[in-house]
DNA sequence: TGCAAAATTAATGTCAGACAATTAAAGTTT
DNA sequence: AAACTTTAATTGTCTGACATTAATTTTGCA
C-alpha cells in the first residue's frame, strides 16, 4: 500500500512520504497545485528549507513539477511513459551493475520477457517497426562498427520488436529489461563470426515478425538466447583463464 | 546514456545530475563516501542548502544514503532489488492511474509477461512457492472476503508464480506489472460466480506449476486472461449503461 | 479609448549563518 | 582495563534575507 517504507526519521522524508501518499491515493489529482512552500511549512510546522527538501525528493520521482513566478508553485505531475521509462532504465541498469547479477540471469529474464512480446508483435507490428528493425540490422552489419555500437544497434532492434506489440505498458516494462542489459553486453567482445551469427538470428526474427509468424519469432528468440549465452560463457571462460595464467 | 534529460535550469538538479552520472559511470563506486556537504558546496560554488536539495533528489532515487555523526556523510547506495521493486511499483501504479491506460492494455501486458515466467516457474519452483500459491488460493476462497482482499490475494498468487522462476531480475521486472494492476482490478466488483471461475483457473495453474507442466500453466494463464478481460468488459459495459440511464 | 510600458505581487531559487542532534574517536579518570 | 567525558565532524533544521521569474495590475501616453 505505502510506496516506500520510509522509516527515516528526518522531517523532509516524512513530509515527502505524506504528500506522495496523497498523490497515490488520489487526494491530490493531476495538475493540482500544492500549497506554496510557505503554506506547507506552516502546515507541517517546519521551515521552508525542510519543505523544499521534501519537494525536491518528489520532483526526483517526477511526482511533481515546479514553476516559478506569481502563479507558480508545485503541481502534481502526470507521469509520462517516457519519464517512467527513463527512470526505470536508470534503476534497472544500476541494479544489475551493483548487485553482480550474472549475465545468465539477466539474459534469461530479458529473453523470457521478449518472447512474451513476440506473438503480439507478430500480430500488430506496423511497417515502421519493420523499418526500425531493418535499420538496426543494417547498422549491425557495418564492418567497422565498434562493440558498443553493435550493442546499441542490438538494443534498437529489440526495442523495435517490443514496440511492435503496440502495447505501451509492455514497451515501458520491457525498456528496463532491454536497456539494462547493454552494459553487460558491452563486456563482451564480439568476433566477426559471432556478429554474423547474431545478425543471422536477428534476420530470422525480423522475417518472422514481418510474415506474422509468431512461432518462428519465438523460436528465433530462443535460438538467439542460446547463442548469446554460449558466447558469453566462452568469453567469460577465456577471460578467467587469462586471469589464472597471469598470477 | 544519460539517465534523465534534466534540462532544468536550477542548480540543485544540475548538481544532482552531475553526481548521478558519476555513479552511473562508475566514477563513484558502491559504499564510497561523497564529499561532505560543506566540501560539495565549495566544489560546486553553491550554498549548502542547494547541495542538500541535490542530495535529497539522489536519496529519493535510492542512489545515496546519508548518515549523521562524525564519520557520517552521503554514501553511494547499493540499490537493492527490494528498493528497486518498491520504486517500480509506485511508478507503474501512478503511470497506469494517471494516463487512463485501458484495463485491456494493462491486463494484456501483465498476462503476456506472466506467461513468459510460466515455463521457468514450472521448471524451478520450490515447495514454498507452491505453498504461497495454495495460501493465496485459500484466501481467495474465503466466503466473506472483500473485493480488495480478493485482489490482494490475487496479487500474492501471481507473485508466487513469478517468484517460482527463481530469477530475481524477472521478479523485479514483473513486480510492477502485477502490482500496478491491483488498483484497476479493484474497480471490478467480483460476483460469487466470477470469483469461483477465477479461483478454478488459479487452481489449474497451481496444479500445472506443481506438476511442472509448462504448457498447462501457460494455457491456464491464457484462459484466465480471457475470463478476466470478459469480466472487465461486462462490468464496464454495465456501468456505462447505468450512467446512460441516469442522465 | 486603446495599448504599451512600468510597477506590483506572489511564488520559487539561492544564499549566509547559526544552532541542534548525532556519532565516532580521542582523551581522562577510576 | 574499563567506564566515563570531551571533542570534533557531519548531517538536520531554522531564520531571515535577497535574487529571479512571471502573471497581474496600474500607469502613462498617444
Amino acid at each position: 500500500m505505502n510506496s516506500t517504507p520510509e522509516t527515516a526519521s528526518d522531517l523532509s522524508s516524512h513530509i515527502a512520504a505524506n504528500i506522495r501518499d496523497a498523490i497515490i491515493k488520489g487526494v491530490l489529482i493531476v495538475d493540482e497545485r500544492l500549497p506554496s512552500e510557505a503554506e506547507l511549512s506552516a502546515q507541517f510546522n517546519v521551515s521552508r528549507a525542510t519543505v523544499r527538501e521534501a519537494l525536491k525528493r518528489l520532483a526526483a520521482q517526477s511526482l511533481i513539477r515546479t514553476q516559478r513566478g506569481a502563479t507558480g508553485g508545485a503541481f502534481v505531475n502526470r507521469i509520462s511513459f517516457e519519464a517512467a521509462q527513463a527512470q526505470q532504465i536508470t534503476t534497472s541498469t544500476l541494479l544489475l551493475s551493483m548487485n553482480d547479477v550474472s549475465f545468465e540471469t539477466a539474459c534469461e529474464a530479458r529473453f523470457a520477457l521478449e518472447r512474451a512480446c513476440a506473438p503480439l508483435s507478430a500480430a500488430r507490428r506496423q511497417d515502421h517497426h519493420l523499418d526500425a528493425m531493418q535499420n538496426a540490422l543494417a547498422a549491425q552489419s557495418a564492418p567497422d562498427l565498434s562493440d558498443a555500437g553493435f550493442c546499441a544497434a542490438d538494443v534498437a532492434f529489440h526495442r523495435a520488436l517490443v514496440d511492435g506489440a503496440c502495447n505501451p505498458v509492455l514497451s515501458y516494462q520491457l525498456a528496463g529489461a532491454v536497456e539494462a542489459m547493454q552494459p553487460l553486453m558491452n563486456m563482451i567482445t564480439f568476433t566477426a563470426w559471432s556478429r554474423d551469427a547474431i545478425v543471422a538470428r536477428h534476420r530470422d526474427i525480423a522475417t518472422a515478425i514481418a510474415t506474422r509468424d509468431a512461432g518462428a519469432a519465438a523460436q528465433g528468440l530462443t535460438l538467439l538466447e542460446e547463442e548469446t549465452q554460449a558466447l558469453a560463457r566462452t568469453v567469460f571462460a577465456r577471460r578467467s583463464k587469462q586471469i589464472d595464467a597471469a598470477r
